[in-house]
RNA sequence: GGCGGUAUGGCCAAGUGGUAAGGCAGAGGUUUGCAAAACCUUUAUCCCCAGUUCGAAUCUGGGUGCCGCCUCCA
């Protein structure tokens, strides 16, 4: 296996190497619990998940820890205006967090602690860098002192007098450099705080990562994850400081998810365009997230509003119905046909391929479709009782369940997923079934008596409401229709 | 103001030197009482200009549009 991955360390595409064989530490900066999250929190989640799956499929021991960030300002403001403790709030959105996450059913993370469960963490490292001179104490404050690591801006590309130059810098005149940046600040009246050796205070932002890291994994990682506006300041700075604690290069694959666009605006809380994933799996699905979400290779820009979600469902859809098909005809009499068979292994190789060359899931997803489209038509051209149709269908739905798995994808049992999708579109499109069978009946019962033109009439109606029929031998199915790319 | 990314068919989206994956939508066909699903056929020369090259969507320079970072943010 040669994976490559791209370094925003280096901004290219680099072999992975692990530091130890056959092991992977891999960290990915996980939410400030202070409210429900929105589907932009869960890109990386997903992302990471795959790179994590792929890794374990080729043999690694993987690591992966997410954090939860369960003390900063939001959260005592938050507090504050419930009345209620910092532990409290947080406890409650950990959970809801965790909750969200169960619904996406993917391979659960070997450890998310909490920064406050390593305050005494942070105090070690803070005054170590305090030791080696890279920080400072100013009024109860501890500063990074930037000049003293000449490496600064490797990651994010940016040169020193340019941020100076910048608009956007606070001039603090506790600071020795305006770009030195926080790692203890005293607590407020009122505020939560933990005794240090300079004074009641807590931690600032980006020493929680790098002491964590420190304590769990070690003075080095293979994989450090996060959403692309994390580079700068908060990677960045994470560099900074484990770098001058330990001498020793930090992270040695940077990999960084862009973001969830809404429209034509980036998704963020302060813009206040999020959407909850509570409430897009709630009116969705879990599995319409992920699959939208892998969609789009993760460091492109990804649009999620109605018009993406239904392509989605519709491709979903696709995909769950030739699953079902397969499902059902599903027999192992090892008849495949060699055609078939070829098919399935270009496909697996074209996935790999995919996989290796910085996780391209949009090429994943194209040799599915090719190998679906290899099968509807061995179900044109065969019986439904050749042996050779039900092995090749055993190979199919093998073939998706298995390679779905490294997605946490196509796991659903397809005959209830399907239901679930219309269900989405019946709500949305606000269709009463009893309506639905009772217009099915009626036209049943005018094909019985050959009366054509009102059957006819009645089918109109039905796809007028967005509504397909099938007749089988086991009588008429009706599905909704998830093609239709009239929605907005 | 500084830095960076991106621009591919009606829509979404791969492709980083050799003549454009995949999905949806459109058109025609097979199938069907009629349909649907499925299948088949069909639909692009890749923002503009200049250059490098035997050859560029793919490299270089310039321009334009959109987006992001420089402040909390996945």
């Amino acid at each position: 296996m040669t994976l490559f991955i791209y370094n925003t360390l280096s901004k290219e595409k680099e072999e992975f190497q692990s530091i130890e064989p056959h092991k992977v530490r891999m960290y990915l900066c996980g939410p400030t619990v202070y409210d429900l999250l929105h589907i932009g929190n869960f890109r990386g989640v997903i992302f990471f998940n795959l790179v994590r799956n792929w890794l374990e499929r080729n043999g690694y021991d993987v690591r992966f820890v997410l954090n939860f960030t369960d003390i900063d300002d939001k959260i005592i403001t938050r507090a504050q205006e419930e009345g209620i403790s910092t532990e409290a709030l947080t406890k409650r959105y950990i959970a809801a967090y965790l909750e969200d996450v169960q619904c996406l059913h993917i391979t659960p993370h070997e450890l998310n602690p909490k920064c406050t469960d390593h305050i005494q963490d942070m105090i070690t490292f803070i005054t170590q860098l305090i030791d080696k001179k890279s920080a400072y104490v100013s009024e109860g404050s501890v500063f990074f002192d930037i000049s003293r690591f000449s490496d600064y801006g490797k990651l994010s590309g940016k040169k020193l007098e340019d941020l100076i130059a910048g608009h956007r810098v606070d001039p603090d005149p506790t600071k020795k450099n305006p770009l030195d940046f926080v790692l203890w600040k005293p607590s407020k009246e009122g505020e939560p705080y933990w005794d240090s050796p300079w004074g009641k205070g807590r931690p600032g932002w980006h020493i929680e990562c790098s002491a964590m890291n420190h304590c769990i994994h070690g003075d080095q990682i293979d994989i450090h994850g996060g959403g692309i506006d994390l580079i700068f300041p908060h990677h960045e700075n994470e560099i900074a400081q484990s770098e001058s604690l330990t001498g020793k290069s930090f992270s040695r694959y940077w990999m960084h998810n862009n973001f969830i666009r809404f429209g034509n605006d980036k998704m963020s809380k302060s813009l206040g365009n999020v959407i909850k994933a509570r409430d897009y799996m709630t009116q969705f699905h879990p599995e319409i997230l992920k699959f939208l979400m892998l969609s789009v290779h993760y460091r492109s820009e990804l649009s999620i509003d109605n018009k993406q979600t239904h392509q989605a469902i519709g491709r979903l859809s696709r995909i769950y119905h030739a699953l079902k098909t397969a499902q059902e005809l599903s027999q192992d009499t090892q008849a495949t046909p060699l055609p078939f068979i070829e098919t399935l292994n270009t496909a697996e190789q074209r996935i790999s391929d995919a996989l290796n060359d910085d996780f391209n899931t949009p090429v994943v997803f194209a040799a599915f479709f090719d190998v679906i489209r290899e099968f509807n038509q061995l179900c044109n051209q065969l019986k439904k009782k050749d042996p050779s149709l039900k092995s090749a269908a055993y190979a199919l739905s093998t073939f998706i369940e298995t390679k779905g798995a490294l997605f946490s994808l196509f796991q659903e049992n397809s005959d209830s997923f399907l239901k679930a999708l219309d269900m989405i579109l019946v709500k949305e499109k606000n269709i009463d079934i009893r309506h639905v069978e009772a217009l099915i009946q009626q036209r049943n019962d005018a094909r019985k008596n050959k009366d054509f033109s009102l059957s006819d009439s009645i089918r109109d109606k039905l796809t007028d409401m967005s509504i397909l029929i099938q007749d089988t031998p086991n009588g008429t199915v009706w599905e909704m229709d998830k093609y239709s790319d009239s929605v907005d």
